[in-house]
DNA sequence: TTGTACGCGTTATCAT
DNA sequence: ATGATAACGCGTACAA
């Protein structure tokens, strides 16, 4: 089967490419005749008009980037798939890619991006890149930073706020009586650890508290440094009684070490920035700042597709506020 | 700032096109002088190859299509991110969409990639979109079937074993004294189901076992469809003391559903094609037929990569046996 | 070693 | 209402 181009479907028809186009497009004028006989072609051919040429031709790729840090975390999948939806919806295809919160991977990803003249970007950065985002934007193509803002870049933004909701989880945690707070943290360089981070401490510190250095663990937001964290946590002298982690997956990773020590997953009062879904099926004393990756990745869509379809300019900041749940008041 | 062309950085380097896209490609001998001087230009200028335009002249879009039921799902979304990073390695870009078990929606998907003439297919398909599957196989694109097979579309295929490891853990649940054994199992129209729906009635049978069809539950592999299908059974007269439950969304679905009744976890005794990761943290009787999405993906990739880059044509067919394992052995 | 010019499959402009 | 044709940005055969 030879490859099927547009010229091909005019001579079966007996027109010309244009009236093709024409047709296909619902642009300009065409005979009812003509256009039952163009369709008809169509159908019997099996035509289907290459993309790749189209867009060259209206200098318009009808694709949009994305970047994100973790195509295994359920949060930003979540994330994905709503976009995903909302894009295609609109005619537009999604081009994904995976950084693995390595900022040269997102570099690789970035240039490959732009080398396919993607008309958008939506980024949950590492961090890193800052100049080429700040090009990039600068270049106007719309950009839409989701879950994290980079520091020192400014583009539209759609994130959660971290800092409202750690604060009163840890006045929580002081409230319930704890002194000795345990806290799993991520990669500084990433936006949310930081916020998460410096609100943990900063209200612990208003309560009167003095978080001793060895009582903070510093993660890279994967499963495995959860577990370690808490690991090491548990060996302290004192160990903790209550402990803060800053995202799901390093909350999940806390409770396997946790399991693998033999201590009783209900010993420990756990706060995370994140849920886990499958908490209920457990004993716990775990609150959770619930998370919204469905509005995040609506919100940022809905952002993207006014500048590309209504070419709106102006720039947004949408935050969307976590609610803090005591999940063991709720499910025990 | 203007689009740029490769004329642009022609004229700065006052050479002409031919030269910029000689070095740029390695192709052709170019002077060591020219090609730094052109090296400069394209770093000042910051010109980036447009990539549509590139695979409009080649003939070639370096791009694979992907589609695949479900985002959500972290089996698929391991084989997913396997398959990314091996294609990206190859300099292949991944067109990922989700049909949502869905066929009309796989339909679309189908076809927004032949029109973006990806040059290969990976496919965990709904069953559906048969003809259109064989015309495109017929039209020499390398197809790759994953996970499931397409009954009546002959094609590369990579999946896993679901009789085998059925059987084995039918026989397992009869030896351990079960007369009773609730089915939950997925939508007939999906092989992976219904092969797993047939060896399990089966293997039953041939156990001496009549499985009463009030013990059989249609799910559609889906969490709620789990939930639903426990609640239903736990309310039987007599209601089974074992459950084979067809793919890991169920299983977790199931716990839930028990949970919410207010049954022990461990009233039960589950079988789940298919793992679930935290099953550790909780007091269950569960055996796990083992899936490895990653060798699946690994697989797919390798194979479709083997047709891309060395011509390979004959067609393989890889299964991967699933292991049956006894988690409460392990971790209780 | 380098440049000229054509063509990839479309769409859009300008005739007719 | 329809057709001829230029142009989108690039790679490459051919010429020099």
């Amino acid at each position: 089967m030879r490859k099927l181009t547009i010229k091909d479907v005019a001579k079966h028809a007996g027109v010309s490419t244009a009236t093709i186009s024409r047709v296909l497009n619902g642009s300009g004028y065409v005979s009812e005749d003509v256009r039952r006989r163009v369709l008809a072609s169509v159908k019997e051919l099996n035509y289907r008009p290459n993309a790749i040429a189209r867009s060259l031709k209206q200098e318009k790729s009808r694709s949009i980037g994305m970047i994100l840090p973790d195509m295994s975390n359920p949060y930003f999948m979540t994330i994905a798939r709503t976009i995903q939806q909302r894009l295609v919806a609109e005619g537009y295809r999604l081009l994904f890619m995976d950084s693995d919160e390595n900022p040269d991977k997102e570099r690789e990803a970035l240039d490959a991006l732009l080398s396919n003249r993607v008309e958008g970007l939506l980024l949950a950065g590492t961090g890193g890149n800052k100049e080429q985002l700040r090009q990039l934007i600068g270049s106007g193509i719309p950009v839409v930073l989701v879950d994290r803002c980079v520091p020192g870049v400014s583009a539209d933004l759609v994130m959660e706020d971290n800092r409202g909701p750690v604060r009163q989880a840890m006045e929580y945690l002081v409230s319930a009586g704890h002194r000795h707070i345990g806290m799993i943290h991520g990669p500084k360089t990433i936006s949310t650890a930081l916020e998460r981070y410096e609100a943990a401490v900063r209200a612990l510190q208003e309560a009167g508290l003095q978080v001793g250095e060895e009582y903070v663990y510093s993660g890279d937001f994967s499963r495995k440094s959860g577990k370690q964290a808490i690991q090491k946590l548990m060996k302290l002298p004192v160990p903790p009684t209550a402990v803060f982690s800053a995202n799901n997956e390093m909350t999940f990773g806390l409770y396997l070490g946790l399991q693998e020590m033999g201590i009783g997953l209900d010993e420990v009062e756990v706060v995370s920035f994140g849920d886990l879904d499958f908490s209920s099926l457990f004993k716990h004393r775990l609150s959770v700042i619930m998370q919204h990756p469905e509005s995040i990745g609506d919100s940022a869509a809905g952002i993207l597709l006014d500048k590309l379809l209504h070419q709106k300019s102006a720039m947004e900041n949408r935050i969307i506020i976590p609610k803090f749940v005591q999940k063991n008041k709720l499910s025990l």
